[in-house]
DNA sequence: CTGAAAGCGCTAACAA
DNA sequence: TTGTTAGCGCTTTCAG
């Protein structure tokens, strides 16, 4: 590690020229074996390996794919607790049995609440050394699957991960926000051949100016307008269908009473969930006429503001148990985690889920898997977000005057115990 | 995106020259404003994004860190479903209820087996369109949370993005196996300031090939004997720890009957929790005497060979089902995968778990939290992995010529239901 | 089949 | 404060 060896240093070693040492190794059938064969012992045993750099430099491509995701400004994963690093014989014994005290709830501070008690509880047991059967959920829980965006990233990444391998592009993850943003980007942005970007991550002016070097696809977001390719997931589509379900347009319509929660004003994904909400409502209240036949009214819609957070689901959940109208038959949310929020205040109230009403969410994470009662909800399909993404680029390399591609990859409804069976 | 911009090009437009344009990039401050705005403003009109890889060959230094992986060869996630891609508004209602049948078991073939009836069952329904409630329960499992050992390396690759973030680097990734690991390593090593390499993943020669590079680290890998930085968890300690707890050392000492269902000969994993297993029982047998005077006498072991798969866990608890020989107290395997194989087992044959024998893993996987009974194991700190190996790089960076390191995390034991509570 | 030589785009002295 | 000028290590014609 003195001195990284150069193609030169090959070249004078093995008795040829530095053209040659290129050869062998790009296109090794254009040397003759012994040469080859000559070049590669140097090689060998000088520990050569080429720089990524001057190859990209100077064959104008990097064979790396590059992902930018939103920055992990909030997650504050907790610190490797040095102290027991530093004495690994003293494992603690963790008791996490059933009945255990459910895990903290909200999502923006809790993570940072647990992370302060998992290190508290870890130096509580460095020092004390004793109750080595010390209730620990803290530490359990923050550390794995704790902050759900995370693993929807995660789902991303590897993705991205396996396709580019697939393709034979190497994948270089980078991810920021605010300030480190710009220049984040901008540094993965020279050393890729193309970028993937994750919505919502990178102000449209700033994609513009780095999909001028190379392609860019932007992932999940609906927003039109400009130039570039596009691969999302059919939010409206989605919704449509699970509410369909949900006020029983197959069923018999017995659903008419409902309340929508819903994300952030300005985020495209709670647009599109909105719009699809929508659509089934309208589409169910056209069946009115029927469905009075059969004795029901026309749909009932009330939407509570929510921000995608369970905190928010909580909220809306608490307001309308609190609320003189009475509950309705179901609530659609905007996310899961919102429908989370919604559960907990419901099952705090002792409404009776699905008995009473119904609640459904959307993302599919997995939280939403092991929830009680399981959540109903339609799940998006990350991992190909990511592996379509990849292949999107690997396409626009190949034809770069191809028109914006916009690919919208379907969802699923999956239902569970959160809505009746029917 | 016709022709990329370079340095010169904004110099002309800004009428100065590369170096003073290089300087508005690098260090700001030496530059008076008004050249400053003047370049940025060339910049921007020209939509000039720096090279990395000139970066790179100028400045020696690539402000990346690379993490490589094993190949994705078995995993063969399923392909995205292009039939529904191109008409995504056929939303598939995917009933997901509780009582549908068990997740396949087996792991290495189960993975295709499943990726064929996802697409199998995809295409039923766009052919058919009908049936909507189909039980698509093939494609929803193998789509997520299929093969732990993805989770795993999730865990660390997440673990290793936060923390270059944090230090300011990217990440790259890569990943390969078989011939490709090769061609990867070399090409990722040419392009990274530093390399965290994931055990069992690259032959020694060609680590330390490559090492002579750049600093690489080794994780989770025990092996000696090279002169690399090494992040581990402690398996040993893990295992021994378990183990006493499974032999009930300070409980009393009940358990004197436990099987070993071990792990594939060669791995440094199964050696090391093997030797923890041992102690543990040595130790316990040293407490014979006194266990004796409460009447109870030496710990027999018997050993099953497993090989970290789930299957191969099943196996060995079909053996011991079957056996003449009475079930034993306890079971201790070698990882998650063969601990949840041998309660398929046990489930299988009506063995009731813990009350007639207990079972325990190693690795803390997802599924284990799942089961049923919910797995007693040692959960190893996955992301703390990617990120002291992160922390590792750097620190070698800054001081090249320190001794090697060798860090061993700690572990921690999680009792759960898959043992008897004390 | 092999060698010579011209860049690739940028950084970092060193001058001015 | 700004400009000039060497490289950084490799790929790639173009000759030989």
């Amino acid at each position: 590690m003195t001195k990284a060896p150069t193609v030169y240093d090959v070249a004078a070693h093995a008795g040829v020229s530095i053209a040659t040492v290129s050869r062998v190794l790009r296109r090794p059938d254009d040397v003759r074996p012994e040469t080859r064969a000559r070049v590669l012992d140097s090689v060998r045993s000088l520990g050569y390996v080429p720089s990524g750099a001057a190859r990209g430099l100077a064959g104008r491509r990097h064979g790396v794919l590059g992902l930018f995701l939103p920055g992990h400004d909030g997650i504050d994963l907790p610190e490797p607790d040095w102290e027991r690093v530093a004495d690994a014989s003293r494992i603690p014994l963790i008791d996490d049995r059933e009945g255990r005290p459910a895990p903290p709830a909200t999502t923006g501070t809790e993570t940072a609440n647990a992370a302060a008690a998992a290190t508290a509880n870890a130096n509580a047991n460095a020092n004390a050394n004793a109750n080595a059967n010390a209730n620990a959920t803290a530490t359990d829980a923050p550390r794995s699957a704790s902050n759900p965006a995370n693993l929807y990233f995660d789902e991303v990444l590897r993705g991205a991960e396996v396709e580019s391998w697939r393709r034979g592009f190497a994948l270089m993850v980078a991810a920021g926000r605010g300030s480190s943003r710009e220049v984040m980007l901008n540094d993965i942005a020279g050393r890729v051949d193309g970028l993937a970007v994750l919505a919502q991550t990178v102000p449209d002016d700033l994609l513009a100016h780095v999909s001028r070097r190379i392609p860019v696809v932007v992932l999940a977001d609906s927003r039109p307008g400009d130039e570039l390719d596009h691969v999302g997931v059919d939010n409206t589509a989605g919704m449509r269908a699970l509410t369909d379900f949900v006020l029983g347009r197959d069923g018999g319509g017995r659903v008419r009473d409902v309340v929508y929660v819903a994300g952030p004003g300005d985020s495209p994904d709670e647009a599109d969930r909105h719009r699809g909400f929508d659509e089934a409502v309208v589409a169910a209240t056209a069946a009115t006429a029927a469905a009075t036949r059969q004795g029901h009214g026309p749909v009932r819609v009330r939407v509570e503001r929510g921000d995608f957070s369970r905190e928010g689901g909580r909220r809306a959940g608490e307001a309308l148990v609190a609320s003189p109208d009475p509950l309705p038959q179901a609530v659609v949310c905007a996310n899961d985690q919102s429908a989370l929020g919604v559960l907990d205040a419901f099952v705090a109230h002792g409404v009776d889920v699905p008995g009473r009403v119904a609640v459904t969410g959307f993302d599919g994470i997995e939280a939403g898997r092991f929830s009680t009662p399981r959540l109903t909800t339609v799940r998006q399909p990350m991992n190909d977000l990511g592996r379509v993404a990849v292949r999107t680029i690997v396409t626009r390399l190949t034809d770069p005057s191809a028109p914006p591609l916009r690919v919208t990859l379907p969802v699923e409804v999956l239902l569970r115990e959160s809505c009746p069976a029917r």
